[in-house]
RNA sequence: CGGGAUGUAGCGCAGCCCGGUAGCGCGCUUCGUUCGGGACGAAGAGGUCGCAGGUUCAAAUCCUGUCAUCCCGACCA
């Protein structure tokens, strides 16, 4: 079977799948859209997963852990979030399997019907709440904050690897505060923490936004959003915080007294990524090699490989990458030495090209006379000799050097594909042809919304929270407008 | 839920129209030569042809049913 990718210019879906695949990260299951997330796909994945973990733990939040299955009739507690997830949900509906009448296979047991119905969780805010209840009484437990680290399921229709599966991890962050204004805040925090994990470990820059009536979250009052540009021109939703409002304390009635002995429903928050953020990574920044990891997201910093004909020199060599490794090692750098003899060099370099490696040196006999090493950048696919006196200060340079230049290239295409529209043949013209975000007037209705959304595809990301205000006209109906939007076709 | 396709070795596929006892590439095993950008030769291992029925002397191939997956729509806080 042939590694070579399709390129990107020529399809960009084809491409991204045969990436996720051949790099290792995941393959469909072969059960409808669920997917099987593969050794090195889980390791950056378990990456993203430490950092975010510290971030959240900084900001004061700690680990719980609620069960899978929800009772149908939690869900009936908050309409608005019913209706949002009711499309798609799995439900349990008996508990027992035997064996058929020939005994050649099982069927499910009609006898072991479920009173109720259990609902395999889509999100956890019903089944939190549930418990919530329980646990505040006073104000002095509040704010409650809690983690949650879990699979949900959601039944779509149409599934993609990372993007849209029908089982997926993520994180789901529930918090109670005693006022709005801390809600509100608490909300914001976390958006912003999901920015900077973005930014700063991703290399992928965001928006920060608020989301219209019609794109927020089912149960609501606000729903903030980091959006990302892919490079096909489409945005990606990658992080959501909301603020939920008193909604979910009057469903389940989660209630505290107050200092000054009022009892008060409290104020809640939400917030979560999941592993889309891992089709994120790749569609910004992989190249028609493979994929392109940010070093501080790469299980493997850096790869060596030797270079040899014979057993001696190999012995030579590896002695000589020992003491390398050591040194890297001690830097807190992730080093593979890659010695195994079944592939050969040639293969080696494309398999780590394809794998995303950051940087890889390759040590043969020359080296060894030269006291050199060759170093290859995957960020730039540029390579050059260098001394080996002095490599791990080098290489830790070099890092964060790619890590730098990864943000940057990212972030000029990103700046460079938000246009500023005023007329709706130019919006429809510019989605067409160039993508990317598109900044335009809007006069605040959902029906207008929805009419761009039938004409174009293209959706209201979001709200930009710095958004500076603007009189001008709605491209579309007319109408005046306060402030322009960012719209995008999306995934 | 509408439209289209596919199911044959671990993976990717051919064979099916026109029925005759299963093949190709990659991968895997062994040996030898190779090794600074996806090496080569030789010898091997591996398949109830999705499942169930039917037609036939004979079914991967024809017929009926069924299950599953994929793609395009609709759907996607």
């Amino acid at each position: 079977m042939s590694k070579k990718l399709t390129k990107r210019s020529e399809d960009y879906s084809k491409w991204y799948n045969e990436l996720v695949v051949k790099a290792g990260l995941a393959e469909n299951s072969g059960i409808r859209g669920m997917m099987v997330i593969k050794p090195y796909g889980y390791a950056i994945w378990e990456k993203m997963q430490a950092q975010l973990d510290k971030m959240f733990k900084e900001t004061g939040h700690q680990n719980a852990y609620f069960p899978l299955l929800i009772p149908k009739s939690y869900f009936s507690k908050e309409a608005k979030h019913v209706d949002g997830f009711a499309k798609e949900a799995a439900v349990v509906t008996h508990y027992r399997l035997r064996a058929t009448a020939d005994g050649k296979s099982v069927e499910v047991d009609p006898t072991a019907k479920l009173e109720e119905e259990l609902i395999i969780r889509p999100t956890s805010e019903t089944i939190i709440w549930d418990t919530y209840k329980r646990w505040i009484q006073s104000y002095r437990d509040l704010p409650l904050l809690v983690n949650q680290w879990a699979n949900v399921m959601r039944w779509e229709m149409r599934t993609r690897l990372f993007l849209r599966t029908a089982e997926f991890l993520w994180q789901e962050g529930h918090t109670a505060h005693a006022t709005r204004q801390e809600a509100v805040a608490e909300a914001e925090q976390m958006l912003h923490v999901y920015g900077d994990f973005a930014e700063n470990f991703m290399a992928m820059p965001v928006i920060k936004g608020v989301k219209s009536e019609t794109e927020r979250f089912a149960g609501a009052e606000d729903t903030y959003t980091i959006e990302a540009l892919m490079q096909d021109g489409k945005a990606l939703q990658s992080g959501t915080s909301h603020f939920l409002g008193q909604n979910f304390a009057k469903a389940f009635d989660v209630k505290f007294l107050s200092k000054e002995g009022k009892l008060e429903y409290v104020w809640a928050t939400s917030w979560g990524v999941s592993t889309r953020l891992m089709g994120a990574l790749i569609m910004t920044h992989s190249d028609d090699h493979g994929l392109v990891l940010p070093p501080k997201l790469a299980p493997i910093q850096v790869v060596i490989i030797p270079i040899y004909r014979k057993e001696e020199q190999l012995k030579a060599i590896t002695a000589k990458v020992d003491t390398i490794v050591n040194q890297l090692k001690a830097k807190g750098i992730s080093v593979k030495y890659d010695d195994s003899d079944n592939y050969k060099p040639g293969w080696k370099f494309n398999e780590y090209e394809l794998k995303g490696v950051p940087v890889r040196l390759a040590v043969g006999p020359r080296d060894l006379e030269n006291g050199t090493v060759e170093v290859a950048r995957r960020d730039t696919l540029t390579k050059e000799i260098v001394p080996m006196a002095g490599l791990d200060v080098y290489i830790e340079n070099l890092l964060n050097q790619i890590q730098e230049n990864l943000f940057e290239k990212a972030r000029s295409y990103r700046d460079t594909h938000i246009t500023k529209v005023d007329d709706f043949e130019e919006f429809k013209a510019v989605l067409d042809q160039k993508g990317g975000f598109v900044s335009a007037h809007w006069d605040g209705t959902p029906e207008t919304e929805e009419k761009i959304k039938d004409l174009t595809k293209a959706t209201i990301r979001c709200i930009p929270l710095d958004n500076p205000l603007e009189e001008g006209k709605d491209m579309l109906t007319g109408k005046p407008s306060k402030q322009r939007v960012l719209f995008a076709k999306s995934y």
